[in-house]
DNA sequence: ATCGATCAGAGGTAT
DNA sequence: ACCTCTGATCGATGC
């Protein structure tokens, strides 16, 4: 990873950098809409991984997680607005959550007008020291209470008996935005509140046992094989995500099973395995997996290490073997973007093919497994294999055109590959990591920095860079936005914060390993090496912010191609998240990367896309620095192509701009600008 | 920065 | 009650 990392070059961004190298002139996107060199089916989607879409099944509204973007009028359902910022809200000073009173804690629950609270509430107030007692309570009424609002805000309470039985695509995607949203928000909510010494909150667990409860949950019953909604190659970063759509029950345990009725045995027979490098599994071979049996292991009070028995997943791996059943495997690992947390391929489905007993490293017997992977399945774990070889060796990369088309501009090299067709390179360019001739206005009240020495702080009542963002930081550790807001306030040149600071993602430069790649239909396209989490930065919007002069232009010319428009109207995201948290710009802004760009100048258009656009504006005295973040909607497994929605042109322009649109969705308007 | 020890947890099975 | 390839944190090392 180090190693394709060259030397800083971080700190000169100012530089601008030719990419000369490029000689083939050829159009960046699809030509013209009538162009009879695009083809005209919709079918043959690049890549496995056709983003989640369509209409939403009976009972499952689609919500607004992180809002729509855009047009306020074109929000269909305002009968179901929420605000964070509202009554209830999270929103509330911390001072006043700190201040202890029964009477406090008694209104705080009954306000939630859920008599039944869950049990992990009643669990830590009886095992928390009385001092705690009221601090832990208001803490759960307040999470409690958003959860009930973004459940309550999406028309969604829980899901039918036939969806919770067997789950599709959509269903499988909407409950995993649900839940990594509220785990964001938990987040953030816990981050802002006062340490307690000693207590881990988890909010993963919390919010996946209130879901859990609510049967915000599919896929229950256990099965052999496949599991309805879920692809092969599909990434998590919970475990508790396995278990809600029923891809792996347990929680922890690495083996799940299910009793399997044969004449009058019950036979347990394994479904489904993680394995993540807990024990002394093999993955060397991206088709085999060595795995080890389960028990007997290090670590617990008043155990030993002792011999794993043949019983429980033991017993059911041995069973699964003879019977010769599919077994899915989830291979997990560190993620390398976020080394504490760990990431989670789903591999396809393997069979059992051997077992057998070996000493392990402490002495003790450790049974063994060896599972061989069914062939004709989309590749998963084997493409990360593949990414790791060419983060050592760049020239393993088959197609590369150049190690790094930004040249150093960006803090990660970004590869410029084909591996369709003979086309050398997209048209001419230069490459700029951020705005040029930016600063166009003037705010209506001015503002000043923080004085955070070393970096802003969740809960730090007295910064007012968090003020202005309604009292939270936006962002989670790890760059990853909580929730579209309708403007971010980021930490600027007038703040005494480091450039580290947590409240300057937009301006940290990319933290994931990017690839400007030729599609197969839709010209020059973008994706990731690196397993990319929902909500997480990807790049800014790059290049020359336009004056009304040129805009006024740019309907009459037809080489308006590489145009971020944020004046465009937007259709709103199906993610979870507060709708009223629209995106509202201070003023016009048209970035033209035609000329001058960085990565995010090759993303194509989706009509179901999986990156949406966010306003930033970055603390700047007296004036309006306002640039452009693109993050994930979802989580993003390596090698899927980036897109977001390039929106709509509302005026009568409109018909000379349209551009058949490829994107392959269900949803797909059949055109874009 | 990376490692290990630590521990409260969750859904689930087994009794 | 018992089980477990979690996940965050805290301290101690590594360079």
């Amino acid at each position: 990873m180090e190693n394709s990392t060259p030397v800083s070059g971080s700190l000169d961004k100012s530089r601008v950098l030719d990419v000369r190298p490029l000689r083939c002139l050829l159009p960046v996107f699809p030509s013209a809409p009538n162009s009879s060199s695009f083809p005209n089916t919709h079918d043959g989607a690049p890549f496995g991984f056709a983003p989640p879409s369509g209409p939403f099944p009976p009972g499952v509204a689609p919500f607004y997680p992180f809002g729509s973007p855009g047009n306020p009028a074109a929000v269909p359902n305002q009968n179901a607005h929420f605000t964070f910022t509202n009554p209830i809200s999270t929103a509330v000073p911390i001072t006043t959550i700190r201040t202890p009173s029964t009477q406090h804690a008694a209104e705080a629950n009954g306000d939630t007008s859920k008599p039944k609270r869950p049990k992990s509430s009643i669990k830590s107030l009886k095992k928390t020291k009385a001092g705690r007692h009221i601090d832990i309570a208001l803490a759960d009424a307040d999470i409690e209470s958003v959860v009930e609002n973004v459940l309550a805000s999406s028309n969604l309470t829980t899901f039918d008996m036939v969806q919770q039985a067997n789950g599709d695509k959509e269903l499988v995607a909407y409950i995993l935005m649900m839940y990594d949203f509220l785990r964001r928000k938990v987040t953030q909510i816990e981050e802002s509140k006062e340490a307690i010494p000693g207590v881990t909150r988890r909010p993963d667990l919390r919010v996946g046992n209130i879901l859990m409860n609510k049967k915000i949950r599919t896929n229950m019953r256990r099965r052999i094989g496949a599991v309805a909604g879920v692809e092969v190659g599909d990434i998590f970063f919970f475990r508790m995500e396995l278990c809600l759509i029923g891809l792996h029950a347990p929680c922890m345990a690495g083996i799940d099973y299910m009793s399997l009725k044969i004449s009058q045995d019950d036979d347990p027979i394994a479904v489904s395995i993680v394995s993540s490098g807990g024990y002394e599994d093999n993955m060397e071979d991206g088709d085999v997996l060595i795995y080890s049996g389960q028990g007997g292991n290090y670590y617990r009070k008043g155990k030993e290490i002792s011999d794993q028995k043949l019983e429980r997943g033991n017993l059911a791996l041995e069973k699964s073997l003879h019977r010769g059943n599919e077994v899915r495997v989830i291979r997990g690992f560190k993620d390398v973007a976020y080394t504490t947390g760990k990431v989670y391929v789903y591999d396809g489905l393997y069979k059992i093919q051997e077992s057998w007993v070996e000493k392990g490293k402490s002495g003790c017997n450790i049974f063994k497994y060896k599972l061989v992977r069914l062939p004709g399945q989309p590749e998963a774990f084997m493409i990360w294999k593949l990414i790791k070889q060419w983060k050592e060796a760049i020239n393993a990369r088959v197609g590369l055109i150049l190690p790094d088309l930004s040249l150093g501009a960006e803090n990660l090299p970004v590869s410029l590959v084909n591996d369709v067709d003979d086309e050398k390179g997209p048209a001419y360019f230069t490459y700029f990591p951020t705005l040029k001739n930016s600063k166009p206005g003037n705010p209506m009240e001015p503002s000043t920095g923080c004085i955070c020495m070393n970096g802003c702080r969740p809960g730090d009542p007295n910064c007012p860079c968090i003020k202005k963002n309604g009292g939270y930081l936006p962002y989670n550790p790890n760059a990853v936005l909580v929730n579209q807001k309708s403007l971010i306030y980021e930490c600027g040149p007038s703040c005494q914060c480091p450039p580290n600071c947590r409240n300057r993602v937009s301006q940290g430069g990319l933290r994931v390993r990017l690839e400007v790649f030729k599609t197969k239909d839709k010209g020059w396209g973008l994706r990731s090496w690196d397993p990319i989490r929902a909500g997480a930065f990807i790049c800014e919007y790059a290049g020359e912010v336009l004056a009304d002069y040129e805009v006024e232009k740019l309907g009459s010319e037809n080489d308006d191609d590489c145009i971020f428009d944020a004046t465009r109207i937007y259709q709103i995201l199906e993610m979870p998240g507060d709708s009223n948290e629209t995106p509202k710009i201070p003023h016009p802004l048209i970035i033209s990367a035609k000329g001058i760009g960085n990565v995010a100048r090759f993303m194509n258009h989706s009509c179901s896309p999986n990156v949406f656009w966010q306003p930033i504006l970055r603390e700047n005295k007296n004036e309006l620095d306002l640039h452009i973040a693109f993050h994930a909607v979802r989580h993003i497994p390596p090698m899927t192509e980036l897109t977001y929605d390039y929106g709509i042109v509302p005026h009568d322009k409109a018909d000379l701009r349209k551009k058949k649109c490829l994107c392959g969705s269900i949803k797909c308007r059949g055109y874009f600008h």
